[in-house]
DNA sequence: TAGATTGTTAATCGATTAACAATC
DNA sequence: TAGATTGTTAATCGATTAACAATC
């Protein structure tokens, strides 16, 4: 019955999430395919379509009830527990995701942080004692972890993943600009690569300027 | 001549242009599109058809000159000059942005960071004096700004980057987890939402679980 | 009821893959 | 030369869009 969710449907249902949150908390009771999807940039249809993989949610006339949905999306994404994360690389980006807190929320939450430098293990981040690296695997298997989020430099990056690969881990946020080397039955991975995002913006700051220079 | 790139190449392209430099940093004289594109994930074919929109790069029997190839895509994602960027916002990923530096090269400069909170501006992150919110756009504007990273809350990010659209600014990185308005003849707007990574994370683990209990 | 809007099938569009002649 | 590999056209695949009967 239920049918193959495509990369691209996996995307858009955080954004569809994040929306009817915001709907719900405003208190609109229900949303028409066709106003969801202008909200987002998307089609009437597209929106009925990715609804209709996970059930009928609607009602002809009326449109989808926004709470309902939104519990529905919820049940979906997993958001309705605690999820356990660990992050490993206490630089810049580490220690900034450390203080992170889910929208007012408690889906997410950073139980430790690791460092293989002597002169940041011990310290404090955002109320977190940094921990040695030594520790990494025998912790995240010990508190089960859920997610570890990987903000190494990119030299180590796949030496660490491998590591964090070994351990029971489920899944890996990779903020590394590398791609990592997926581990058959190994932990799910994404990645943000912000430099490439940059790079897709000069590219297009860049094309612009050919067809039309400001 | 130059056919229309679509949004898929153009995140493909930051991806070959890492790999091509890290192939040209180990040596590597040339590479073939079956090579390249298992180092990537992607079809020979797929290798060829995008480096073919932007020209004929390869030699046939032999390959990809690294090299050039690399060079080629300095040009083409507009990395062989540098590009100024301010940080709007200096909560806990603003500080980590202001930090940037480009894998070592040095495409990318933060000139600036901006925040509204009169007891964090005039503090100093990674050598930049926090600068008042309100000297912003004349900040952009007087020093010709490309590139605004915004990493404001949720609930001002739109409102910020209406005023931030007011400048001269080129394109806005936005890592708040909201759609931001797009303007008519605005900056170009890409976003980085890392709440969405981490929902698709816990949709992924939630669904695996189903059919796949560990 | 009449109007609105869903669920779902069919049509379209675009991206990916396959194929192969050209040629280094 | 023979083998390898490109550039490019054609075929396939999958995602998006359109259409419309069902029905609230």
């Amino acid at each position: 019955m239920v049918k193959r969710v495509s990369d691209a449907v996996k995307r858009r249902l955080p954004r569809y999430y994040r929306r009817l949150l915001s709907l719900d908390e405003a208190g609109t009771e229900s949303v028409s395919s066709k106003e969801l999807g202008a909200l987002l940039g998307l089609t009437a249809s597209q929106v009925r379509q990715d609804f209709n993989l996970f059930g009928g949610f609607g009602h002809q006339g009326y449109g989808y009830p926004v709470n309902k949905l939104r519990e529905a999306l919820e049940e979906i994404l997993g958001l309705k527990r605690a999820w356990k994360m660990v992050v490993v690389g206490a630089g810049n980006i580490g220690r900034a995701l450390a203080g992170y807190g889910y929208l007012g929320g408690d889906a997410f939450r950073v139980e430790a942080l690791f460092d293989v430098d002597p002169a940041v293990i011990g310290t404090q981040v955002h109320g977190l004692t940094v921990k040695s690296a030594d520790e990494m695997v025998s912790f995240i298997n010990e508190n089960n972890i859920d997610i570890a989020i990987l903000t190494v430099p990119q030299e180590v990056a796949n030496k660490v993943a491998h590591l964090i690969s070994s351990s029971a881990v489920g899944a890996i946020l990779n903020f590394a600009p590398v791609k990592l080397d997926a581990q058959e039955n190994g932990p799910i991975i994404e990645s943000i690569h912000i430099i490439d995002t940059l790079m897709s913006l000069t590219y297009q700051l860049s094309a612009k300027n050919i067809t039309k220079p400001r």
